[in-house]
DNA sequence: TCTTTTCATTTTGTATTCATAATTCAAGAT
DNA sequence: ATCTTGAATTATGAATACAAAATGAAAAGA
């Protein structure tokens, strides 16, 4: 048992971020929706000063938006923030790759590999769901790798940006396709610990990713 | 005049994230010390509602550590944190540079020239702090031309972390000197709107400012 | 009928209050 | 003397109160 750690009781504001966050994310707070201040107050037993703390956060990661003495709405995801949005996470995946293919440990690479091997047999099953967990995974686990606490919090919090895009747009099967060669290039490099060509790899694939979400908006 | 934007009284939080974010990167707030909340509250004449959702702002920015029941402090710039953020910051100073060659007016190239030649003049004078100015100049000149709000946004949250750094430590006369050869390199590739050029040597330059703290600090 | 105006209601931003946890400091123990 | 202990003080987190602004609905005017 840890008897280090000093014990500290998360505050209300951070879990509502957390709370929040993950609300909007998941479409449970639809976008350009108000946010319903008394409502969340009432169902969260909360009062509104955590809240209202959590909102500026979110605020200022740009997933809710304030208009003075008119409360707060859930961010719209417009075609202009992706398009502003992924080329920034495309540069800060790939850096990511650099970075892990220098300071993974092997532990790490075979479990980006298992990760792929899974996400591939998702793909044959054709079951989308579980092939997006382990897509998401292998991209956290190597974020995780790169061992780089700034890194990882700039790209969460563009993730959770971006992530409500693919409640609006299903891509399409060939996309799919596509996507999935793109891991199996990536999955080599990461094996063969291939720190530029990962990174260019990630930044293709983010860009196609964006260009195929383009289409499916359009 | 613009009559399209609804007007709108920036709120007493955002005054205080703005002001206190300021104190911070200059140093006014000292690295480490406590918040001082009541006396904040007193000298800028507001209660502590809206003083503590702008530190919660900040926290979630890094600037500031909350710690349950014992408020908050500002945060340390440690070199850990150097070392993590330049490689970030460096990446997206490329990709603005790569942007600004493809989208920025000819207007602003040439500002953006123009403000070099300053900055080489007051290299001359040895004016470091006229110097430094006409660097954060050119730095967010080239971020505006980029014409990406996102990648400004996580600049700007970046680099306001790292300023403090420049507090710290005093660059070395010869690395100076270094930093505007890299420049001259920098403002040519800016002239012939060469964005992969432009894009690898600012991602060297600050590899190189970090390595030049690096030095200064142990 | 369609506006415009007025006024009650609700919502919002900020201040204030309150309960609890941390800190300080003096008194007693070692 | 130094180290504990515990009550008094202060600071903090969260709830509540309050004033100002926005909203909405009914009444007055076109």
């Amino acid at each position: 048992m840890n008897l280090s750690t000093p014990l500290t009781r998360p505050s209300l504001h951070e879990e509502l971020v957390t709370r929040l966050r993950q609300a909007i994310v998941e479409g449970a707070l639809e976008p350009d929706a108000k946010v319903p201040e008394r409502e969340l107050c009432e169902n969260l037993g909360v009062s509104r000063t955590p809240l209202r703390e959590a909102l500026k956060v979110l605020a200022n990661e740009g997933l809710v938006v304030l208009q003075s003495n008119r409360g707060a709405r859930i961010s719209k995801v417009t075609m202009e923030e992706l398009e502003d949005a992924f080329p920034v996470i495309a540069v800060l995946e790939g850096l990511a790759g650099e970075l892990a293919c220098a300071s993974a440990t092997d532990k790490e690479i075979s479990h980006i590999v298992a990760r792929h091997h899974d996400m591939f047999r998702y793909y044959e099953a054709g079951d989308r769901s579980a092939y997006f967990q382990a897509n998401r995974d292998i991209h956290a686990a190597l974020m995780a790798a790169a061992r780089n606490p700034v890194l990882a919090q700039h790209y969460a919090m563009l993730s959770s940006r971006v992530e409500r895009a693919r409640l609006l747009a299903n891509v399409s099967d060939s996309r799919w396709a596509e996507a999935v060669e793109e891991h199996r290039e990536i999955v080599k490099a990461v094996e063969a610990r291939d720190g530029p060509r990962l990174s260019a790899l990630l930044r293709a694939h983010l860009n196609n990713k964006l260009a195929a979400l383009k289409k499916a908006l359009t």
